[in-house]
DNA sequence: CGTCAAACCTAG
DNA sequence: TGAGCTAGGTTTGACG
């Protein structure tokens, strides 16, 4: 194969999205299929306008990988037929974009529909079925939750990040952040306007950085579909579940359960109920709750082991041969079966009083008075497949024991048992799905709660009935109890847990079984649902791990501040237990942040998006404002409906609501007179976790707070924009900092310092010397991270510590610049 | 100043 | 047009 003759290709594009689509997998040419024959293509026709073309010798000038095949068209309309051309010759079953609404896929439909190419019908395998190929031009809400919007008959379209965020929780799912978490590497950001300027530049250098940049991105979605194992995964959990690919990824749990117990149901003659909206919004309401005690909330400096009932649903489920086939309706009803049919689910149920006679001895009613009959009369339907289910699970379990060494086999068989876990928890949501299900019946699923209640408030009672063991019950959710043992040691605690286990195990029926979790030593309660320890897992554990469940290190509606800095002070208490440290610490980190040391990445917010139709009319919502503050400069720039939308609070005057102090994160790097409003990340974010934990132990940390000396940064005049912004507080303040002494001035530098002008030289020399290196440095680490020499081009990833610091520094070389004005001024003295 | 609903996210 | 479930805590602003 040798080089195609190269022509320049020029595009017109939309404003938002230059030189084509976002980030396209198409399937890449096979590696040592072309040779490296890089023979001088021929020069273009020098009729078209455009002089710039690019020359093979140049690909390696440019390190990009040789394996690559540029194919150069005239125009637009012939840049798809190349595509198309692609597209049939390696014919993909499965066609992916990061983000395939308004790039990607989605923009080469966009524009081809602009061209009237219906390149959905020409890209699918079944060309004349036009109605099954589709996409929908104007993005609507629905459809928001499942990962494609477009349908491409015969292949698979996956919107990359859309599929991200059930696969790992981040705070941010921009391409970058997903690549650092996932392949742990940084992966370089430019906007829009860089691309546009780096393709059309004059230098062919620049317009294959532009190609580079997207062919890191296209081998990196691959990558991180390779990481996680993506179509694996998916691939088995189709198997299980006996559902299409595509299907394990758009459906809802519904379908899987359906999927499995239709299979089931069938053979056997049943057919399910298929009521209809009325029917099942008269179905009566579910009356058990599960129970979650209220712990006493404390610090535990103990001993407190967590135990666990495994799958207690599904092990109840099939302990009491409960199902939809089994239930014979409330025992309060039954009576009345003898004039006809009674209520059941959200239909009727016709029992003859012949058959009640006959199954009356045969029967288990469950502690809401539900009936239900017993295993050798007729095994249910649902309880027999999470049987199976459970089984199963083992048996894979099992054998990736055996297999250890089989890397490949032990992924497919870790995702099998993953799959049937996750089948096995959502059978019971689906006997409760309310408003959506197509199946369901309070009965059975009030039973299987009240049941598992029950269970769990028999080992509690156990527990507490037994003075050997010394222990009491100070928390427990569901199917979990969290036991306190006091004056226990940590290998004690193991030893009682375990009997604990066996014990309750013992007076339950089979395969309802207690299973020993972890010991946490030493740990906090906080209320229902918040609690966090350092755990142990075995007794020969040498150091704990740190394990917090419901609290702010763990949720993403907080800054990173936020979480690191309680995560931090938790584990000085737990490791110290001296609250003086945490005392230090926690006014050291007060103080950074009023004096703005803190990275302003860690005090940036992200919330999901829900689109405009997605809030109540009048919503003031942070990720709401800043999406019509996007949509009045751009209309393409609304965040996709569930992306998350990160933001930060700055100052502004006194008095103005919060949501007027909501900046995105570029604006602040953008103007220099926006601070991040410490007051607010201290008062409002930080304080108040802290304070829910260390109240705990009689301590005060806002009067911690309110007596400590209270740092002020006074904007330089320098920095100040010529138009002062109307509502930020800096307008507020006017005087300065001399640079030399630092001590407040109303001149350039003090009078104090101007006593003495080497000592002046020297300092100013120095801090001007020392933020051009940490510039210059930081620029080195950027341009290695793009794998070029020179900074003309700078990523802008928002996700990217480097990136921040080098707009500081930048903004530090800007003041020494203005700082060397002021030295030669102060020289002339 | 207390109460309430909405918004968000997590535990199980 | 499709959509497992409930409980729970916290922040925020509107309202009385």
């Amino acid at each position: 194969m040798s080089p195609q003759p190269s022509t320049s290709k020029d595009t017109s594009q939309p404003k938002t999205s230059p030189g084509g689509p976002g980030s396209k997998v198409k399937t890449t040419p096979q590696k040592g299929k072309r040779s490296k024959s890089r023979s001088p293509s021929p020069r273009p026709p020098r009729s078209l306008k455009d002089t710039d073309y690019i020359e093979d010798t140049l690909l390696e000038k440019s390190g990009v990988n040789g394996d690559l095949k540029v194919t150069y068209v005239d125009s637009e309309e012939m840049l798809f037929d190349e595509v198309l051309k692609l597209i049939s010759r390696w014919d993909p079953d499965i066609l992916v974009g990061f983000e395939i609404q308004n790039f990607s896929w989605g923009y080469l439909l966009q524009r081809a529909s602009h061209l009237s190419i219906n390149l959905c019908a020409l890209m699918s395998r079944i060309p004349e079925d036009k109605r099954k190929s589709s996409f929908k031009a104007e993005s609507d809400e629905w459809g928001a939750d499942h990962s494609s919007e477009i349908h491409i008959a015969g292949r698979i379209i996956l919107n990359l990040w859309r599929l991200m965020r059930h696969e790992v929780a981040l705070n941010i799912y921009t391409y970058e952040n997903i690549a650092f978490h996932v392949l742990h590497e940084r992966i370089p950001h430019f906007s829009f306007q860089t691309l546009s300027s780096l393709f059309n530049h004059r230098t062919h250098l620049y317009r294959w950085r532009f190609i580079q940049y997207y062919l890191t991105r296209v081998e990196g979605n691959m990558r991180i579909i390779d990481q996680l194992d993506l179509i694996g995964r998916t691939s088995e959990f189709a198997r299980v579940f006996g559902i299409e690919f595509y299907h394990v990824l758009s459906r809802g749990s519904q379908y899987r359960v359906e999927s499995m117990m239709l299979r089931l149901a069938k053979p056997m003659n049943f057919i399910p109920v298929s009521p209809s909206v009325n029917q099942r919004a008269r179905m009566k309401a579910p009356e058990c709750i599960a129970l979650t005690l209220e712990p006493e909330s404390r610090f535990y400096p103990d001993p407190v082991i967590v135990l666990d009932f495994q799958s207690l649903y599904p092990s109840i489920m099939i302990a009491h041969n409960y199902c939809f086939s089994t239930c014979v309706g409330r025992l309060d009803y039954l009576k009345k079966a003898y004039d006809g049919p009674i209520e059941f689910g959200c239909t009727n149920l016709r029992i003859t009083p012949s058959t009640l006679d006959k199954i009356k001895d045969h029967v288990t009613v469950s502690p809401n008075g539900v009936v239900f009959v017993k295993k050798h009369i007729r095994k249910g339907i649902i309880s027999s497949m999470v049987d199976e289910i459970l089984n199963t699970r083992i048996m894979v379990k099992k054998s990736m024991k055996e297999y250890k060494k089989d890397k490949g086999l032990q992924r497919l068989l870790d995702a099998r048992q993953l799959g049937l876990k996750l089948i096995a928890n959502v059978t019971y949501g689906y006997t409760g799905a309310n408003f959506s299900g197509r199946m369901p019946c309070i009965e059975v699923g009030d039973s299987i709660v009240r049941k598992a209640r029950e269970t769990l408030e028999r080992a509690i009672q156990l527990v507490e009935d037994t003075p050997r063991w010394g222990a009491k019950v100070v928390y427990g959710d569901t199917d979990s109890m969290f036991i306190e043992l006091k004056g226990r040691s940590k290998d004690e605690a193991f030893v009682i847990g375990q009997e604990i286990c066996d014990a309750v195990t013992a007076m339950n029926p089979k395969p309802i079984k207690l299973k020993f979790e972890k010991v946490y030593l030493p740990c906090v309660l906080q209320t229902k649902k918040r609690y966090v320890g350092y755990s142990y897992e075995t007794p020969d554990q040498k150091e704990p791990v740190y394990d917090a469940k419901g609290i702010e290190t763990v949720r993403r509606d907080s800054c990173s501040a936020v979480s690191k800095i309680l995560e931090r002070t938790i584990k000085i208490l737990f490791t110290s237990r001296d609250v003086s440290q945490v005392k230090e610490y926690i006014l050291k980190q007060c103080t950074k942040l009023m004096q703005g040391k803190v990275s302003m990445q860690d005090c940036i917010f992200a919330k999901e998006y829900r689109g405009m139709k997605g809030y109540k009319p009048g919503a003031c919502v942070p990720a709401l404002e800043i999406a019509k503050k996007l949509l009045r400069n751009d209309r393409r720039a609304e965040p996709r409906v569930g992306e998350r939308v990160p933001y930060v609070i700055v100052y502004g005057s006194p008095g103005l609501p919060l949501i007027m102090l909501v900046r995105q994160p570029q604006e602040l790097l953008q103007d220099p007179s926006l601070r991040i409003n410490a007051t607010y990340y201290i008062t409002k974010q930080i304080l108040p976790p802290l304070d829910r934990l260390l109240s705990l132990l009689g301590v005060d940390v806002f009067s911690w707070y309110n007596d400590m000396p209270k740092v002020v940064r006074v904007l330089p005049q320098s920095l100040m924009p010529a138009e002062k912004k109307k509502g930020t507080i800096s307008q507020f303040f006017s005087t300065v900092n001399c640079p030399v002494c630092d001590k407040l001035t109303n001149q350039t530098i003090c009078n104090n310092c101007m006593q003495n002008p080497q000592m002046v030289c020297v300092s100013l020399c120095d801090r001007i010397t020392k933020w051009e290196k940490v510039h210059q440095t930081l620029i080195q680490i950027c341009n290695t991270c793009m794998g070029v020499q020179d900074e003309r081009q700078p990523c802008d990833s928002l996700d990217c510590p480097i990136m921040f610091r080098r707009v500081l520094a930048k903004q530090d070389h800007h003041k020494a610049d203005q700082l060397r004005v002021t030295l030669e001024k102060a020289l002339e003295f």
